[in-house]
DNA sequence: CGCCGCGATGTTGACGTAAACATACCCAGT
DNA sequence: ACTGGGTATGTTTACGTCAACATCGCGGCG
């Protein structure tokens, strides 16, 4: 900076001022600076930046893994928003989602003084007491209970599965079976009540839950099971991937999708239209989530409303091959 | 820090030792200064450490997408890495690969004070002019070019090819389709010469090649073109959605996989394990591209070592279901 | 004609840390 | 007892920026 002043014949203050863009600066004088500053490559240093202020103008990340597709697509919309918004992502991954894990996560984030954070944990019910920011940052929690002191965005998946579960009963099947995802994942939790209550409003029998795990193996091998039940003809999976894994195990055991069965997924993974056959799915909008949850993250931290809201994004149907009338 | 030194008693310049484990305090003060700390939940300021050191242990990390299933299993990786080695990572997504938004992300960057990048561009040859770095950033490639003046990691791709295609021609196939990804990924091309120069060794008929643009949708529009021409035993895919793009199109025609073609992909997606018929593939170690990476970064960051290396991680071949010998 | 007010610019200091240098002390060797 | 060297700790200062205050000059108005 100060070589930008002394080329420019003016006090680091003013340079300053026009780098923030202040009011009262020379329009010749301003213009002098920009052309020393172009010149010599001059870039603010935020650290000192962020010294001097106490802002950053950064955000913290917190992820449980990037494995999962959703959290994938949320954090590519967090990025595109902060980018926007003028802020950066520090991104932080966590092994395992345990209270440990994500505290110590959320002390690194302190350090690295960002001014807010976002947390992506698909699982249940971090310790609450663990989650105290004693800082008081501003923080999100995307896709999870609402028992979060913090404002929480997340896709609708009450909604959502009962769009699964009604297409179904729609088509005429009796009944509806589900494999659900693990017992630690809230979003498993809120699909596989929404099925259930879809069922029961209907007066429908609820057969037995499927736990997997996400995987395609874990539908694979629930599929084995519920080929064998001639019973079954629709199924209703938390994911794609199980839904990809059950389809599977049906075309091993020779029952038709969805001739036999019909198969309905849960989150439109690019792959889900080619799946054979193509899969009917719901189709979440995690872009969507990932900007509400930006943007509410960063009025809180801007000081703009701030009413720590609970957000539903809706989700919708993609009618595909894999679901048809009761054969 | 003022506080944590008035609290034990010692200057700030002891809590500085302390904090950064220096040598030469003694056992009862150093205890005394850590209680202090824990008493009053210090953490050390990292922008105020930047502003003094010039150091962040922060590492930027530019990516073209996050959508790409290879780059998000990598950007995993060096994240995992980072934070072992006590560095945070910082991300900036671009819209688009273009000279423009690549330099705006060096700039940004820059500006957040990172000590080092890391880029995940998929694409071709982004204008060398555009990539120098005024600073003297050290930078890792990660997944293209040779050509840059910066130490690259990927993995092998042409090995990876060649794999597939062998495997493919020793299964009896006269010669073996390749369906491409799009023109401007270098990735594409590395493939693409690979395959066309394991025919060509062979003595083989080198088809023409199939343009796609790594999606499901584009395999499965080129499948159908495939489908119709008996000749076609032998596919193998550049990545794998587009092979099950390819292999629906097949099942849409009629044509049995692998009996009447056998399909081979690329990138081992949790997934392709579970399509009908499940995938051949390769298989790339995307964590060890990012572990290789991250160290090649932090160790030129460091001032250890520092060759601008070219890295090249080796895939392995995973056979399943979807190729068989020539029917 | 002189004073006031306002806009443009300069000067000073503080943010939290750590390097460099300064000081204080202890112990071994003569 | 005195010197030299090493260890533990304190003091000063600078990193780059920006708020607060100080200064300067110019035009308007009583």
């Amino acid at each position: 900076m100060a070589d930008v002043a002394a080329a420019a014949g003016v006090s680091g203050q003013t340079v300053s001022r026009v780098a923030n863009d202040r009011s009262n600066v020379d329009p010749e004088t301003r213009q002098r600076v920009l052309d020393a500053m172009a010149s010599l490559g001059y870039r603010p240093n935020s650290a000192a930046r962020a010294l001097r202020s106490g802002r950053f103008r950064s955000i913290g990340v917190i992820m449980f893994s990037l494995s999962s597709y959703g959290n994938t697509r949320t954090l590519d919309a967090l990025a595109s928003v902060a980018a926007a918004s003028g802020y950066s992502l520090t991104l932080i991954t966590v092994q395992t989602a345990t209270q440990t894990d994500v505290s110590g996560a959320f002390l690194r984030l302190r350090e690295h003084a960002v001014d807010g954070i976002v947390i992506l944990i698909e699982k249940h019910r971090l310790g609450e007491n663990e989650l105290s920011i004693p800082s008081g940052l501003p923080v999100v929690v995307v896709d999870s209970s609402a028992d979060y002191p913090y404002a929480v965005v997340d896709n609708d998946q009450a909604q959502g599965a009962r769009l699964a579960t009604e297409h179904l009963l729609e088509l005429g099947h009796e009944t509806v079976w589900h494999v659900s995802g693990p017992p630690e994942s809230f979003a498993a939790e809120r699909r596989r009540d929404a099925w259930r209550a879809a069922l029961e409003e209907r007066g429908c029998r609820v057969p037995p839950v499927q736990i997997g795990d996400w995987t395609a193996e874990s539908g694979h091998r629930i599929g084995h099971v519920l080929a064998q039940d001639p019973a079954v003809t629709a199924v209703f999976a938390a994911n794609d991937q199980m839904a990809l894994g059950v389809i599977r195990a049906l075309h091993e055991a020779g029952r038709a999708v969805p001739g036999d069965v019909s198969v309905v997924g849960f989150d439109d993974m690019p792959e889900s239209a080619n799946f054979w056959p193509p899969l009917t799915t719901v189709s979440q909008r995690f872009e969507r989530v990932g900007e509400e949850a930006m943007s509410a993250l960063i009025a809180d931290i801007e000081g703009t409303g701030g009413e720590h809201a609970r957000t539903l994004v809706p989700t919708s149907l993609v009618v595909r091959e894999s679901s048809g009338p009761r054969g």
